[in-house]
RNA sequence: GGCGACGUCGCCAAGUGGCUAAGGCAGAGGUCUGCAAAACCUCCAUCCCCGGUUCAAAUCCGGGCGUCGCCUCCA
């Protein structure tokens, strides 16, 4: 298993402390809001990344916080009119959803700052005995300078910094450059009480405390999140955790690239971002999954429609496939030809073969439209034997249903038409097809073709099957 | 300004020294269908530019040009 580290640049062979168990953190949202698709990558990808690892015979521990105390959580809950944590509470929940829709499953813990404060008083108070710490009128900030390595997850000097850095007024930090881990708190804002007075945990503090006190251990073998996190979050999470125990704290740092709209970054700031809410009223979470996936984890993907649209056709090739299989599983057929068996053997070792390579999910994908092809094949030709189908139905189930969880997947019903309020334009819908295929029954096409195509130009298709006529709105 | 990533078919996207440069979408042709749709089959690129290393480069090195990100909350 080969993983490209952040902070080596390179791509490493993955080893872990302990045989067999693999301890990973990655970067939860701080819950003020609903997410929107950038904060969606590292969801689906870590997901992705941890059943990979639990398929190949790791317990993974997989920790994902919630940060439920912070300045826009504050912030939020004035405009909306209720406590801090009840507003966090709340998006915590809209959050899960959006991760169920999304075939995220639960991480192993998340913790939240707001139940971890004792941790991070502690771990401070410790910071600040060993003199990484200092503290200021009630505030608490690290100090960059005591922490030589400084600078080497992102590759910074410091000197290049401090001459880039914002001094705000007023402050009470030493270097611009230090950073606080525990606020004084403001007039009626959240407060907990410490040796420092009543205040709150900076925000990078918090996964330091809670990646050591869920795992047990010092160091990590995997630290994920997004690209924009490496400087400062993380940077500043490999000081205060390394002063603190003196060792390592990430053996392999993880970072997927962002997603972009129209070539820009799609952020909360430029306002350019698009809910998975929003996104699943129109593609189903599994198309979203997929999308997400069809690249590799660190390069930039650019969203927009019509690449959903492109990503839902992909996915019903392959849906088509998976349910042919399932279809014929049970047939039973005895015939010699082992195509299945042969073809399904080779597929499985270039699929590991693509997810031992740093999680190469976009080339497993396409070891699949072969194996669709090759299916496809067997069956029409009738050249497949119960085991061929059990090897293939098997090897779908494993990758497309369970690791990497895009199926099935159901496209998402279109909308009926506007004004429709009682269902009044179906029924009319219904009737029109029984005339239309009267018309056909008589070898009438004229009239069929007719009502066909004036429903064409109201963007609305008429669909012949086998078991009837059925329509949808283009 | 400092640090970093990237530039492969119309679009998306694998490939990081050597078989015919994966796969998807779109497009073209075909099978099927009363016609359509869906499904299926077939076809469709020498890798931003220049120079170098090598028996051999999209893949390594140098120089351009271009795009993007981080350096401020951000996945």
């Amino acid at each position: 298993m080969k993983i490209y580290n952040t902070i080596s640049r390179k791509k490493e062979e993955f080893n872990t402390i302990h045989k067999g168990i693999v301890n990973m953190y990655v970067c939860g949202p701080t819950t003020y809001n609903f997410i929107h698709i950038g904060n969606a990558r590292p969801m689906v990808v870590f997901d992705t990344f941890r059943n990979y690892l639990a398929s190949i015979g790791y317990q993974v521990n997989y920790i994902q916080n919630y940060t439920d105390v912070d300045d826009k959580i504050i912030n939020k809950s004035k405009e909306e009119g209720i406590g801090p944590l009840e507003l966090a509470a709340k998006y915590i929940e809209e959050y899960r959803k959006d991760a169920n829709s999304l075939r995220v499953k639960e991480a192993t813990f998340h913790p939240k700052v707001s139940e971890n404060i004792e941790e991070i008083i502690e771990f401070i108070d410790t910071l600040i005995k060993k003199g990484f710490a200092y503290e200021v009128e009630g505030d608490v900030y690290f100090d960059v300078r005591n922490y030589k390595p400084y600078g080497k997850l992102s590759g910074k000097n410091i000197d290049d910094l401090k001459s880039g850095a914002r001094v705000e007024i007023g402050d009470k930090k030493r270097s611009p450059l230090d950073f606080a881990l525990w606020k004084t708190a403001k007039e009626g804002e959240i407060n907990w009480v410490s040796p420092w007075g009543n205040g709150r945990p900076g925000w990078h503090i918090e996964c330091s405390t809670m990646s050591m006190k869920y795992t047990k251990s010092p160091t990590l073998d995997i630290h994920g999140g997004g690209q924009d996190l490496i400087f400062p979050h993380h940077e500043n999470e490999v000081a205060q955790s390394e002063g603190y125990t003196g060792k390592p704290f990430v053996n392999y740092w993880m970072h997927n690239g962002f997603i972009t709209v129209n070539k820009e970054k799609m952020s909360k700031s430029l306002g350019n971002f698009f809910l998975v809410r929003e996104i699943l009223e129109k593609f189903s979470g599994e198309v979203i999954r997929y999308f997400i996936l069809s690249s590799h984890y660190r390069n930039p993907i650019d969203f927009n429609d019509g690449a959903l649209v492109e990503s839902e056709k992909s996915l019903t090739k392959l849906m088509t496939a998976y349910n042919n299989l399932e279809k014929l599983i049970n047939d039973n057929r005895d015939n010699q030809n082992d195509i299945l068996e042969n073809e399904f053997t080779k597929i499985e070792e270039k699929i590991e073969k693509a997810l031992q390579d740093d999680f190469n999910t976009a080339l497993a994908f396409s070891f699949f439209f072969d194996g669709s092809k090759i299916v496809t094949k067997a069956i029409k030709e009738n050249l497949y034997n119960q085991k061929g189908l059990e090897k293939a139905f098997s090897i779908f189930k494993k990758y497309l249903v369970d690791i990497l969880a895009v199926l099935p997947f159901e496209k998402v019903e279109e909308e009926v038409l506007e004004g429709d309020d009682n269902g009044t334009f179906n029924k009319v819908m219904e009737i029109l097809l029984d005339v239309r295929n009267m018309a056909r029954k008589d070898k009438n096409f004229a009239y069929g073709d007719l009502i066909r195509n004036e429903l064409t130009k109201l963007d609305i298709e008429i669909i012949d099957t086998k078991e009837g006529s059925t329509w949808k709105k283009k």
